[in-house]
RNA sequence: GCCGCGGUAGCUCACUGGUAGAGCAUCUCUCUGAAAAAGAGAAAGUAGUCGGUUCGAUUCCGACCCGCGGCA
C-alpha cells in the first residue's frame, strides 16, 4: 500500500492539449496546477512558451510560472525545490496538485524524486573546460572516475564537463538515486502524427496572430540577449534570427514548425518508454482513471 | 534556333574509368544541477533517358529530354 500523498501528472508533447484538460479536471476535482515547463518559469515569455491566460484559467491556480526573470538562469534543482513547495502547500490545504507540462526532465524529476548530487554548477569552470578538446576532457574524467566515463560518450562535452565539475568536488560521481515523494498517477495525452504537425501549425498560427514577434522584441529590448534568445530555442530562437535578418519570415516559420516537430518527437521518447502512463482520449476517461486512484 | 552550365539520397551539393559520399531532413536511442539543452546510431540512390567506346561507365563520346543563364 502507498501512503504516499497523491498527485496526478498531466503529460505529452506540446501542443497535446495539456493545458486545457487539466484545467478541467482541476476544476472537478478540486486542483490546483504546478507547471512542469522549462521555459514558463520565465517572466515575459507568455505567447512563446503557451502560458495559461487568466480565462483559460478559469480561476485554478497555477504554481511555476513566472518565477524568474528571462535573464536569470534556472535549472532542474531549483524547479524541484519550489515544485515540492508548491505541491506541499497544496496538499496542505486538502487539495489536488496537477503536475501537469511537457519538459520531461523536470516532471521526471519530481516523479521518480531524482536525487542530485548537491554540486551546484560552477560557471567559470564551465567556460574554461569548453574551450578544451573533447578527447582532453574525456582523459581527464577518466582519471577522475572511469565508470563514470565509461557510461559518456566523449563527444557529449557537456556531460563529461557536469561529470567533471561533480567529480572534482566529491571525488566521483554519485550513482543515481531516486526518492519519489508522491503517489503518482500519470495521464499521457498523445495523437497520431499528422495530427500533432497539424496542432503544431494551427497553434503556430495563433501566436503569430497575436504578435509573438513583439514578444521577442520586447524582450531583446528589456535587455535579453540574442545569444540568450538563441537559448530559449524555437520561438525565441527563430524569431530573433527573423529579427535579426538571418532568415526571411517564410523560412523562420517553416524552420520553426520543424523543429518544434523534433521536439515533440524526443519529448516522446521519454514517454513511450514509461508504461505507467495511461493514454486518454478524453476528459471522461481521465476523470474516470483519477477517480479511481483517488479512491 | 544557337552557345554555355547543370541534371547523383527527400533537399543542397561532392567525388571517381573498377557499380557512390557529405551536410540538412527522416527514423531509432541516451539522458539525474544548461533539458525547448547536449550527444550517439540507423535507413535511404537502377547516378535524366537511350545508345556507343571499354574487360568494366555514374565517370569518356553521341543523340534526345528537362532546368537555368546568355546570344539572336
Amino acid at each position: 500500500m502507498n501512503k504516499k500523498p497523491k498527485i496526478i501528472v498531466i503529460l505529452g508533447p506540446t501542443a497535446a492539449g495539456k493545458t486545457s484538460l487539466s484545467i478541467k479536471l482541476a476544476k472537478e476535482l478540486n486542483g490546483e496546477v504546478v507547471s512542469a515547463d522549462s521555459r514558463q518559469v520565465y517572466k515575459d515569455m507568455d505567447l512563446g512558451t503557451g502560458k495559461v491566460t487568466e480565462e483559460e484559467a478559469q480561476g485554478i491556480p497555477h504554481h511555476l510560472i513566472d518565477v524568474v526573470e528571462p535573464e536569470e538562469d534556472f535549472n532542474v534543482v531549483q524547479f524541484q525545490e519550489l515544485a515540492y513547495d508548491a505541491i506541499d502547500k497544496i496538499l496542505n490545504k486538502n487539495k489536488l496538485p496537477f503536475l501537469v507540462g511537457g519538459s520531461p526532465f523536470y516532471l521526471y524529476s519530481i516523479i521518480d524524486g531524482y536525487v542530485f548530487p548537491g554540486v551546484a554548477p560552477k560557471p567559470e569552470l564551465r567556460e574554461k573546460l569548453q574551450e578544451k578538446p573533447a578527447d582532453e576532457l574525456y582523459e581527464k574524467l577518466k582519471k577522475l572516475d572511469p565508470e563514470r566515463a565509461e557510461e559518456l560518450e566523449k563527444n557529449n562535452k557537456r556531460r563529461v564537463i557536469r561529470s567533471i565539475e561533480i567529480a572534482q568536488e566529491l571525488g566521483e560521481v554519485p550513482d543515481l538515486e531516486n526518492n519519489p515523494r508522491y503517489n503518482c498517477l500519470l495521464l499521457g495525452i498523445k495523437h497520431s502524427r499528422e495530427v500533432l504537425k497539424k496542432r503544431i501549425a494551427k497553434r503556430l498560427e495563433k501566436r503569430f496572430d497575436k504578435c509573438m514577434i513583439q514578444e521577442v522584441k520586447d524582450l531583446h529590448k528589456q535587455g535579453v540577449s540574442w545569444e540568450q534568445l538563441e537559448e530559449f530555442g524555437l520561438e525565441y530562437r527563430w524569431i530573433a534570427r527573423f529579427l535579426q535578418d538571418k532568415v526571411t519570415k517564410e523560412e523562420m516559420k517553416e524552420s520553426l514548425q520543424k523543429d518544434i516537430e523534433q521536439f515533440a518527437k524526443r519529448q516522446m521518447t521519454w514517454f513511450k518508454k514509461d508504461d505507467r502512463i495511461h493514454w486518454v482520449e478524453n476528459k471522461q476517461e481521465a476523470e474516470e482513471l483519477a477517480k479511481n486512484f483517488l479512491n
